[in-house]
DNA sequence: GCCGCTCCATACAGTACTGTATCTTGATAG
DNA sequence: CTATCAAGATACAGTACTGTATGGAGCGGC
């Protein structure tokens, strides 16, 4: 721990907030109090308290798009990426995509925020699909429907604890 | 306009500020002004803000079950309810289930009665898959892809105006 | 016609925040 | 050593609620 707080520790608290206890939980006194400081330290480093969440935001659109950047390049194969981000998508932690999703659907600049990353992962699939030879209305077709299935299991994937087991074999066969 | 106002007109009125203005809008002060009551009325039906949320919980969970049965009923068909469940399920106005969903990422008590819900639509899935010929486990792998896309395509709709447009046909022959 | 019951208004105390203004510490460059 | 400035503490006013207590209006039953 260290003694003084930068803006940036803030917001990484401020993400972790987010995944743990939900939207509804940034808010400058609670946080303060978590952090063992007064709100004079919050309000020392943000004008405000959208500012703070517009900040969360973009914490999260960066780390977002730089992880897409990683899954594209892991994979060195051409073959194997399709297979890699599937598994990928369906297998990794849910928690913080979860936590953004919720968000999204009670704030409108999150939801713009996440659209364009949505935007950003559907034109990925599509490009990978027509490399695999798929025409390109297909493709498009096909990874719409992949991308609200990852949705779809992200959101499922409940708070109830219950993994919505989806054996990912069987899920990669249904969907390639 | 009725002079007086019933448990049920207050509940009914819940579930539509839930799909207009979300969860977070499911308070006494603001609801009775929109009413043009006082917080008296309010809290004359409901002993707590948290007995009037899981009365609008139930209201759905009703409306939801029943709306399930129709579903089910609707097509005499038994080839053609595969089809008709589909068509209804990405065509029909999401803004209630979004709502729904939105509130159980938010909220324990409304995750478990959605999970509920969400079993009972996988299984009748299942059974009309197994209606038409697939073995159990494939049924399973299968409607349970098939609902997450549901929800899938269900959270993507977004506020965003974009009504991320799936081509319904297509979306069939991927899924049958 | 007044009794009682349902439905609602008004007023009050309490809570959990936000944002601002002012005062204090603590490190560090000169 | 001290002047400075980033970082935080404390105190205050304001807001938007919750829940409670009490009193009153309207209306059916007899």
């Amino acid at each position: 721990m260290k003694a003084q707080l930068s803006r940036q520790d803030w917001l990484e608290f401020g993400l972790k907030t987010l995944v743990t206890s939900g939207a509804g939980a940034l808010k400058a006194e609670p946080m303060a109090k978590a952090l063992n400081v007064s709100r004079g330290s919050f309000y020392w480093h943000f004008t405000d308290i959208d500012a703070f969440r517009s900040g969360v935001l973009e914490l999260w659109r960066d780390r977002s798009t730089t992880r897409i950047i990683t899954e594209i390049d892991g994979e060195g194969e051409t073959t194997g990426r399709l297979s890699a981000l599937l598994r990928n998508a369906f297998m990794s932690d849910p928690s913080m995509e979860r936590a953004i999703r919720a968000w999204s659907l009670q704030d409108g600049k999150v939801a713009e925020a996440v659209a364009k990353v949505d935007e950003e992962r559907i034109g990925y699939l599509v490009k990978l699909l027509v490399g695999a030879g798929l025409a390109r209305t297909d493709a498009l077709d096909r990874a719409k429907l992949m991308y609200c299935a990852y949705v779809g299991k992200t959101v499922l994937s409940g708070d109830t604890g219950s993994a919505f087991g989806i054996d990912i074999e069987r899920m990669e066969e249904l969907l390639s």
